[in-house]
DNA sequence: CGATTATTGTCGCATTATGAGACATTAAAG
DNA sequence: CTTTAATGTCTCATAATGCGACAATAATCG
């Protein structure tokens, strides 16, 4: 087993979560950047004992988002025999002072169970934990390099995201309660890659009965003013 | 670490599969009974420490169905605190003289990573292994009650299958070589769990391209002779 | 204050996909 | 030769989709 500040954790098992977020008329993921290194990391973390998978996850993405009961879907568990950290890790404890040898469990091999989520960028406060100095929004088609086989993670999470799109995923995560179509249809164009036709997209959109329609936003432009929608609950 | 027969396994990580079959017009899968005991278990084992994990559940499908190559998707990973197999495990041990402690381990708590396979039902040479004294094809809809959650992940891989039909499971797996298009509108029913219309299947599939068509059969019936059919490669 | 501009909501049309029934074909049995 | 049952294909109605067009409208500009 591993211990952590006092708390046992299974051996040679973790999680990492891809979190996406929209703002700017682009797709973002939550990265870590640790402690004096040029390491970028998916936020991640291990499961004690007695803990359900699930909850380890997210208990964790509350620690490092501050937000609660959020729409997380494991996609895939990475096993691969030579999943480990040394390296990156070794240099990650040192510059953190932390070359004991309680820690060394961290170095064995890993399988990995990863999930996605997808959040309203606004409603996050991203929060360092003791060996990252940032948790911070990166582009999805702008990361840094990531350690490990995490841009794997990410591509992965990125072609679930998309056959899932219409099927189950609550994309109303990433947007305000109320937004126009426009935006909506920005966030399937960003997730799926493409650009959409406008007209057959709000038709789909408005027949499949999901929508509530309110009053119109008056936003300044030079233009007709489009209406709000909500998701109905 | 756990061990078997002198090799080294990790610690609380398992795997299961779920491995379909087609025979009968029905949908089977494939289960082992311990020896006696009257509990059902989908085959499943142990990832070794320097093993990977997709190379494990290969390795396991050889052991017991002597085929190798096969189609291997993993569909969840099942991490419940609870999951463990005390009392069902115990009877097995005991069923099987192994009560002694070096075998203590297999009684934690245990994450599953579930895995489905679909393979053809007359290639496979079912082996039972030292502690299952049978491994048989059973109906699908026609279950005995299994250990554990394991009826969840029947279900889990059900779901699975049925999402992934239209886009990238390879059904021709579970046919013969060459097949009649109503074998294979049955292997879609099956799996779908609904009747389809024939017209409006046989001219989707052909629309598909993905066919070959060969000779007709002439199968001893009172009626027009099927064309069979096989998957372009 | 009217013309202009950019964006929006909606419609029409062509094309494609799908569900359902119908009909001729045909291999074997009587 | 007739009958039977399964098969290959067709037609029609309906639904879904891609694509362009048009009117509506909020702000700006002359």
């Amino acid at each position: 087993m591993g211990f952590l500040k006092g708390v046992e954790y299974l051996d040679h098992l973790a999680y990492d979560s891809v979190i996406f977020g929209f703002a700017g008329d682009n797709l973002k993921i939550l990265l870590m950047e640790y402690h004096d290194t040029a390491l970028f990391a998916l936020p991640g973390g291990f499961v004690q004992v007695d803990e359900d998978l699930n909850e380890a996850v997210s208990r964790g993405l509350a620690e490092r988002t501050g937000i609660q009961n959020v729409y997380l879907e494991q996609f895939y568990t990475f096993g691969d025999a030579k999943r480990n950290l040394t390296g990156e890790m070794n240099k990650i404890l040192n510059a953190n002072n932390l070359g004991d040898d309680s820690l060394k469990w961290i170095l064995n091999r890993f399988v990995s169970v990863a999930y996605l989520a997808l959040i309203n960028y606004k409603n996050v406060n991203p929060r360092p934990d003791e060996i990252s100095d940032s948790c911070t929004w990166y582009d999805v088609n702008n990361l840094p390099p990531l350690i490990q086989d995490h841009s794997t993670i990410v591509e992965k999470a990125l072609i679930t995201l998309q056959s899932q799109l219409d099927h189950k995923l609550p994309i109303y995560e990433l947007l305000e309660e109320q937004f126009t179509m426009a935006e909506l249809q920005r966030v399937y164009e960003v997730i799926l890659n493409e650009s959409l036709h406008r007209g057959s997209f709000q038709r789909k959109m408005l027949s499949l009965g999901i929508l509530k329609r309110h009053e119109k936003q008056f936003n300044g432009g030079a233009n007709k003013a489009p209406y709000l929608y909500s998701f109905l609950k």
